[in-house]
Formats: C-alpha cells, structure tokens, sequence
DNA sequence: GTCTATATACAGATAGAC
DNA sequence: GTCTATCTGTATATAGAC
C-alpha cells in the first residue's frame, strides 16, 4: 500500500538473493533430489545465510514447489508457434524434433527424475507439474491435428488420443532411457531416420492422401 | 564346509528374520523411497532390532539393492509363455493385456517411481532394472514379433524397434501418469478399446494380409 | 534483512552384553 | 545371532545480534 508500484507481495527483500536462492536451489535439487539436498548446501551455493533462505521461503518444501513451478514455466516448448509455411509432413516432423530435444535435455530428464521421485510424497507438486508440462504439449499437438483433420488432411478422430500416440510413438524407450539415467542409444544420425520414420508411420495411420 | 547343504554363502543367520527384514523393506522403500525410510523404521517394521539388520545386510545401499533385485524378478512377466493356439491378433492383444497390467499395476508404478527417483545416485541399480525389466520385455516382444515376420505375417524390420513401438503404442500417455502418481484416465471399457485399438493400427503398420 | 550461533531431532552405523 | 545402548554426524528450523 505504502511502497507503491515497487511492492511485492509485501517482500521488499532482496530481489538478487531471491534469484541466487532459486538459482542454487535449482541446481541442487535437479541433481540430488529433494531429500538429498540440504538448506545448508543451499544457502551455501547461494552465498547467503541459512536464515536468508528461511526469510524468503517458509521452509523445504515451499522451496521445492517454486522451484518447480519456475522451471516447468521456462519449458514452455510447445507454445512458440511453428513457421507458417510448413505442410503437415514438414510440421510434424518439426514438432518431432522439438519434443524429442526437450524430453531428452538433460536438464529436463533431471526434472522428471525428481518429479517423478517425490511424487509418491508430493502428489500436488506432480500434478502441477503434468498439467503444466506433458498435458499441455499433448494439446498443443492436438491443436495441430485438429486443423488438419478439419482440413481433411487427416482422418477424424479425437484429436487428443492422436496426439498421445503420435507423442508416444516419438518418445520410443529413449525417454523411459533417459528417466532411468542411461544414456539413450540414440546418435544424430538415428535421431533424424526415427523422426522420418514416425512421421510417414503416423501418416500411414491418420492421414487421407498416402494410399 | 563343515555346515554342508545348508550353509548358504557362509550365513547361517536365520532366514525368516532375513526374509522379514527384506519384506518390510520392500514395503517401505516403495512407499516412501530409500532416503525416506529409516533403517530404524524398516527395523521395527520387521519386528527385529536395527544392528540384526546390520547382520544380514551391509548397509542401506546393499538393502535396496538387494529388494530391487528381488523385486523386479518376480515381475518377469513376459516369461510366461502365451497359448499356443492364439493367432497374431490374438497374441498381440493378450501381450497388451498383460503389458498393461503389469505398468499400471501399483507397485509396480511404485517400483519404478523409486528407481526413476534415485537414478541420479544409483545409476547401477536404475541399469540392472531396466536390463531385468523394461528390456527384458521389449526382447520378449521383439521374439514374438520376429517369429510372426519370418512366418509372412508381419513385414520385415528390425523386430526390436517394431516391439518398442508397440509397447509404447499401448503405454500411452497412462503410464507417465501413474508414474506421477496420477491416476490414469482408463477404465475398463476404455482400456479394451484402447487395446483394439493399438492392435489394429500396430497391424495396419506392420501387417501384411491387411489392405 | 541478514548474519552467526544454536536448539532439537534423527539419521546411519557400531560396541558390547547375552 | 540377536539384542540394548550409544557414538557421531548432520538435518530442519529458530533465536538473537547487528
């Protein structure tokens, strides 16, 4: 009321520490887990004190959840928009190669791993994470199919369930690989031929103008 | 030496205790993973005292390692041989039913929730289940499939990567959720579909005596 | 608002009695 | 072989000085 326009939340604390909080936090659980990362460990790579954490962030787990929620924002993959000029075959070869750089990032696997690690504890976080995450490339994809199905480029069916299985068939046991930690036995080249492939796989099935 | 038939790898500890123990074990770390369970706990659980845990198992790490081993080959679910009268469209959906029960099943969901979870930190113990598991299912697939490409049935290709796309066809979207501990939008009816579903277009594929 | 110092609890692992 | 009791380290979270 009083700070005016600068007033946030009503923190007035410092911004930078803040950042260099999640920053390290960041960092620290992406690579040991939650329970495997202590406040101490934060604070340090932070360069701040313990108390400083505590001031910012009511405790681990309010951490853990901003953290996450900061992260998942910034994999927004599926929103920035595909050239226009592209037909469907180029479209979604395009959106092939962009789904398989984001699930095989090792940043993003390390995501998934401690996601999926606590979610038996914390099913909100999850949650919040699949909504934000998976579900939303699933429509993403669905919106694509949606308009070509519409412009009789493809048969008619839910266009959710085609996306799933286009997404699925994409993510083959690279991804399955890759949340287990072991290095997926994909190389460039192999990379390129699996895209090809599942689209004119994905073609064959759904679309109307290949016999 | 001396002990003679009985004596097993020099520990004539009791069995019971060590299968208690092993038991109680497997209940806590899939619940609440291996940093969140206590040897205490797992000792109290198992109705014995902490140092007789010490006695059969090395340490914490040995204990886990020794429930996952355990763990994952009771799930060898693909060894069960399928009726010899089914035909390929049979076989793929009897495979299915059996894939999905088994990914879909709590524990096992649980089982790999722990594994993805601390994959970061051991990384051996994520290799040996996926080669015990996952792999083991893919093989078992690619063998079934290879014997129905040699017959004429299905067309000619690398039978391990055509196994891969039809388990993965048949996970679906279903799988990551559970594996966030959300529960999968598939009930009944609607995993027969699914099924039917996959089957059909797996066929259209890979099929031959289809159109 | 940020620090140093500390309260309190509990973890993994071990010692020693029986 | 199994127990009770304990050592030692470290965790989350807080108190109080500046």
């Amino acid at each position: 009321m009083r700070k005016g326009v600068f007033a946030r939340a009503g923190r007035p604390k410092s911004e930078e520490k803040r950042d260099a909080i999640l920053e390290a936090a960041s960092e620290l659980f992406l690579a040991q887990g939650l329970q495997g990362t202590s406040m101490d460990a934060v604070a340090l790579k932070a360069g701040v004190s313990k108390q400083t954490v505590y001031s910012h962030f009511a405790n681990k787990e309010e951490l853990f959840r901003m953290v996450i929620a900061a992260k998942v924002e910034s994999y927004g993959f599926m929103e920035a928009a595909l050239p226009a000029d592209l037909n469907l075959e180029q479209a979604l070869a395009a959106v092939g190669d962009r789904f398989l750089n984001l699930i095989l990032d090792d940043e993003v696997a390390a995501m998934f791993r401690v996601v999926i690690g606590e979610s038996g504890s914390y099913r909100k976080i999850a949650e919040l994470f699949y909504a934000s995450g998976p579900d939303t490339a699933i429509t993403a994809v669905a919106k694509l199919l949606s308009r070509h199905m519409r412009a009789g480029r493809l048969k008619q069916d839910d266009p959710r369930y085609a996306a799933c299985l286009y997404l699925n068939m994409l993510r083959g046991h690279y991804h399955l690989q890759i949340l287990m930690n072991i290095q997926p036995d994909l190389d460039e080249a192999s990379r390129e031929t699996h895209i090809r492939k599942v689209v004119g796989q994905f073609l064959l099935l759904y679309g109307k103008d290949k016999q």
